[in-house]
RNA sequence: GGAGAGGUGACCGAGUAGGCCGAAGGUGCUCGCCUGCUAAGCGAGUGUACGGUGAAAGCUGUACCCAGGGUUCAAAUCCCUGCCUCUCCGCCA
């Protein structure tokens, strides 16, 4: 949620924020609401105090034995009047909260201004495209080929958009969540957590997932959870509703955990291999850190998160997201996007973003700072890295002429010792 | 799942024949004093949110004693529901 003063005092920031993001919102009634919303308050608190200093004089009178009748009888008549007063506040507080939970963040200055993924601006490369003297295949034919991935039993034993892992794409996979997680503990200074991969309804709300986007998530059936489409909704939410100390800051997580989104509207888009599934798993930095140099530690977070394709070798870029391609809780977003030679395209491997007080206003997580002053803190984080994607990116950047895939030095301890994957 | 107990401020802990309780007391913390170091001692302060007013410091109002309802002129205190914690039993990885 955006700071409520802003609607007040500087409008014309909203505005021009909304029509850079192409976000279509009524500010006017807004307004309005907001308002009514005050006055309706200023209104009914001045009948409670009324309502408080009569009580008072109730209690002394009887308790002197005198009469109170009238008083109470006058008491009665204000309590229904409150009571109508505040029913028209809270439908107002509610009409309120609905329409402020759908603004999107507003954009940081340093955004590019543009309208679609065609103006993200290209901030940084890193390698080069590797060169083969063979034609490069698709991870989806080099899995099949060596028998690591079986997409045809995935869809049996649940759907579309599943994979099944085999054998040394198993170990792959759980091979790279550990080196990403001994990264970014030993050497990044991340503490790392194991979340729930459940969330209930406020703590989705915290981060922004809802009330805009509950068509993108599984919810289950009988409690009022979520499964989680990102390690970032159950770790911000660790400390939602806290008063963090401001020397603590910045606090710094690391988690994995598995991913559930249902790619509403991807429909037939990216269908073959590991690129869009409903369940993917993903390693996730989240950090939350003092409002006067959140900007920096984002720039510190993709660092992290880049490191990781570093050393694994792998040619990458990093884009700054324009306004109108950010996401809804984000002020500023780098993408990392990787090179997969198979499919000769870059592709999006990490989203690193600072969500300013956006995300710890609405999940309240606040510091005080030195002199006492609670103010809220900023939310970060970013993908380091999803792991489906970067074992496509391995795989089709190792691969051999023959079909089978180097391991990359980085990875062979944690695939104890093995260097090549040929089909067993 | 069954039976019982309970949820008060950063923490511990008073407060149940409803009003004088935002809440005693203690600990912690902050500032000041004092003590040749350390410990102790003395004094003051120390919740959050949303409003009003003000340039600001501040002043002021309302709400909050797990959450949501209810009873009452009036609720931390009574009633109902939910959530959570603890103990015992059952079940289970």
């Amino acid at each position: 949620m955006i700071d409520p003063k802003i609607i007040r005092e500087h409008i014309d920031v909203l505005e021009k924020a909304l029509a850079q993001r192409q976000a279509a919102f009524d500010t006017a009634k807004l307004r309005e609401i907001d308002e009514k919303r005050r006055s309706l308050i200023v209104e009914t608190e001045k009948l409670k105090n009324e309502k408080n200093v009569l009580s008072n004089e109730i209690a002394k009178l009887k308790k002197s034995g005198a009469d109170a009748s009238g008083q109470i009888e006058y008491q009665r008549s204000l309590g229904q009047r409150i009571e109508a007063c505040a029913r028209d506040l809270r439908a107002a507080e509610e009409e309120w909260e609905q329409l402020a939970l759908v603004i999107p963040n507003i954009p940081d200055s340093s955004v590019p201004v543009g309208t679609s993924d065609e103006d993200n601006a290209v901030v940084k490369t890193w390698g080069e495209k590797p060169a083969f003297d063979f034609a490069p295949k698709a991870h989806w034919d080099l899995g099949e080929d060596l028998d690591i991935l079986d997409p045809k039993r995935a869809v049996k034993i649940t759907g579309s958009r599943f994979a099944l892992y085999k054998s040394q794409g198993a170990m792959l996979e759980r091979a790279l969540i550990n080196f990403m997680l001994d990264l970014h503990v030993r050497e990044h200074g991340y503490t790392e957590v194991l979340p729930p991969f459940m969330v209930n309804r406020t703590s989705m709300t915290g981060t922004g997932q809802l009330p805009k986007f509950e068509e993108e998530l599984f919810h289950l059936d009988g409690v009022d959870y979520f499964l989680i489409p990102t390690a970032e909704v159950p770790v911000t939410n660790i400390h939602a509703d806290e008063i963090l100390k401001e020397d603590e800051l910045p606090i710094k997580y690391v988690s994995y955990t598995p991913c559930f989104r249902k790619e509403a509207g991807a429909h037939g888009k990216d269908t073959r291999g590991l690129t869009r599934l409903h369940q993917f798993n993903k390693v996730e930095l989240v950090k939350f850190a003092h409002p006067d140099n959140s900007f920096d530690e984002l720039e510190g977070l993709t660092l992290d998160a880049e490191d990781v394709l570093k050393r694994l070798n792998i040619h990458y870029r990093v884009s700054a997201l324009c306004t109108g391609d950010l996401g809804f809780s984000s002020a500023k977003t780098y993408d990392i996007e990787v090179w997969l030679p198979g499919q000769e395209i870059y592709r999006e491997i990490s989203s690193c973003s600072c969500f300013t007080d956006f995300q710890a206003r609405r999940a309240k997580i606040r510091f005080r700072r030195q002199g006492g002053k609670t103010e809220l803190v900023h939310t970060l984080n970013g993908s380091g890295l999803a792991i489906g994607r970067t074992v496509m990116a391995v795989m089709e950047n190792y691969q051999d002429a023959d079909g089978t895939i180097n391991v990359p030095e980085a990875l062979k301890p944690y695939m104890h010792g093995l260097d090549r994957i040929t089909r067993l």
